[in-house]
DNA sequence: TTTTCAAATGAGTAATTACTCATATGGCAA
DNA sequence: TTGCCATATGAGTAATTACTCATTTGAAAA
């Protein structure tokens, strides 16, 4: 995974006035960690079967079976998702018997998702 | 593309207490293009490298090659997913002779963004 | 016990993706 | 014109991903 920055690294100045400017904003970027948890965690939205599960269980909590009816979807691609879902706590799940029941676990999810549900939808 | 749902289709009842309400679910839950909207804009987020473009971006107009300066990347990698943003309205370019200028095309983005780095940062 | 049903899981695979390299475009300067 | 510089783009590729199929687990019933 080398990098290469050929092309650009001749160039001694940048677009903008100064060097020291481009280093000010440099300072103020977010890190490589910080960059990664961030994109996780909106990759969760960026897949149309996790964006119905997760809309579904907006609704009100729902069994793997019910979940596999909702979306027309195999049982086993449900639960990958599910589990996917569930490793990025963004939902849980409760036993009963044989059947385990999901739900969401995390209360800002409604907030961004719904937010950029009307986003989307307006243009 | 297809898809089978075999091993769920011999249960005759659902897991909540009626099938008339997995109806009224599944009219409420999102469709089908709706949710690939949501999951194409959430994709947007969804990789470092663009995390890292729109974060900057969020500061201040930029630059092509001060932009692969900052994230220390190759120029075609910048073009690349700059071309990529662009095609989903996120950024904009302004070109000045040999240089062209990205800044954000999205009031909504610094709202969601910020939201979404605040979460994962407090977890 | 054995059977049965709901869900979870591992392996395998086709499609997607984020890069690299090479080249093209487009504007400015000599 | 020629050359140069900033950016864009097409092709190719390694890594990732969202599924399918087959099997396993785990709990309740026979």
């Amino acid at each position: 995974m080398e990098q290469s920055i050929n092309s650009a690294e001749e160039c001694e100045s940048s677009c903008l006035g100064t060097d020291s400017e481009l280093s000010k904003i440099k300072d103020r970027l977010i890190d490589d960690q910080s960059a990664i948890q961030v994109a996780d965690w909106f990759k969760a939205f960026s897949d149309p079967t996790r964006v119905k599960l997760i809309h579904a269980l907006l609704q009100q909590e729902l069994c793997v079976h019910d979940l596999t009816t909702l979306l027309s979807m195999g049982q086993s691609a449900i639960s990958h998702q599910l589990r996917y879902l569930r490793n990025l706590r963004i939902v849980k799940r409760r036993k009963d018997g044989k059947t385990v029941y999901y739900s969401l676990d995390d209360t800002h999810i409604e907030q961004i998702f719904l937010q950029t549900l009307q986003h989307t939808k307006h243009e």
